[in-house]
DNA sequence: GTCCCTATACTCGGATAGCAAGTGTCCGAGTATAGGCGG
DNA sequence: CCGCCTATACTCGGACACTTGCTATCCGAGTATAGGGAC
């Protein structure tokens, strides 16, 4: 099991997005840059991104992206199912269903145990992640982050934003 | 975000084996056959299992698995770990270190906030599996199936076990 | 001097190749058994 | 008749092709801007 780099790429984006004001934005190429990352690969997530409506976009020059809405509203597991998609990684192909000890369909009404389990830890999964908003994020960020560091992206930021 | 298939069918491989007496053995043909899944394919994660000391692997005629430890000691984590292997979904590349706001590598001596809300996440998921035994799994089981579908399972069974 | 128009340059968006890991398969090494042979 | 030996057949174990999905990239559609021209 493995989370694609884009998953970690996104949260980054997210939370210097976060600091972009409501009628400003931050072009693709300057997160790219921000983060050292493949422009146009960094750009397809943020396609995911901007579909499920955790940022926008801004057309034409000046434009660039902004967060759809408050980094308090923004979950990490919304951005997780943006950009792996909202399927399980559990996925129940109901082999109790088949071999020599198979019966009737009708007799599978109740849910696989094995599946349950399995979907009951990812809920465990996605509830912490649930829990978690880019605000928090960027507090913890704020806390651990030494001073020179932020002044450093802060000057960095001020050059970019629009 | 997506897990092997083999974790579904080792997973079910195991409650078979649960019901194989201490001095028995169940070869991997007759796992393949009751959850009719490609032969070759199931036997390369059972051996992932036998690596791990999940089962215990008896060569020659008369021969095949049986689990290594009493089905209550052995967790859903400790199978999937075996099958997908134990290094964590997200991996943090830490790319804050990089781009023009980089710092010194010694400012970096705190962990990536974002890759320990993650790892949160993921040890969350982690204990809910880990509170689940193979013990636990038989009983939900046996409450769900219906009792003909455990008397032709059961018939099946006595047929191939050693 | 002011307003309007047009050409420009920059942005995002979706469609297109390359590669790694998971999927599926095969053949070889090892062992308990079953049968045959000798005592 | 009993014990030993050997050949056999069945098991697991690791090494080899193939396919799906992630990785990476490019080019096209759309828009705010900046400059030039007309009034």
């Amino acid at each position: 099991m493995r989370l694609s780099d884009g998953v970690e790429w996104a949260i980054h984006c997210c939370t210097v997005l976060a600091f972009v004001p409501p009628d400003g934005a931050l072009p693709a190429s300057a997160l790219a840059e921000f983060h050292e990352v493949p422009p146009a690969y960094l750009a397809k997530h943020l396609q995911s991104l901007s579909r499920a409506g955790i940022v926008e976009a801004v057309p034409g020059p000046k434009g660039g992206y902004r967060l759809g809405r408050p980094p308090a509203e923004v979950s990490l597991l919304d951005i997780v199912l943006a950009v792996e998609g909202a399927e399980p990684a559990f996925r129940c192909t109901e082999i109790r269903q088949r071999g020599p000890a198979a019966m009737p369909e009708r007799a599978y009404r109740l849910p696989c145990a094995i599946a349950r389990a399995m979907w009951d830890a990812e809920e465990a999964w996605r509830d912490s992640l649930a829990g978690t908003s880019v605000a928090d994020v960027v507090v913890s960020l704020g806390e651990t982050v030494s001073p020179k560091a932020a002044a450093k992206a802060a000057a960095w930021f001020s050059e970019v934003v629009r």
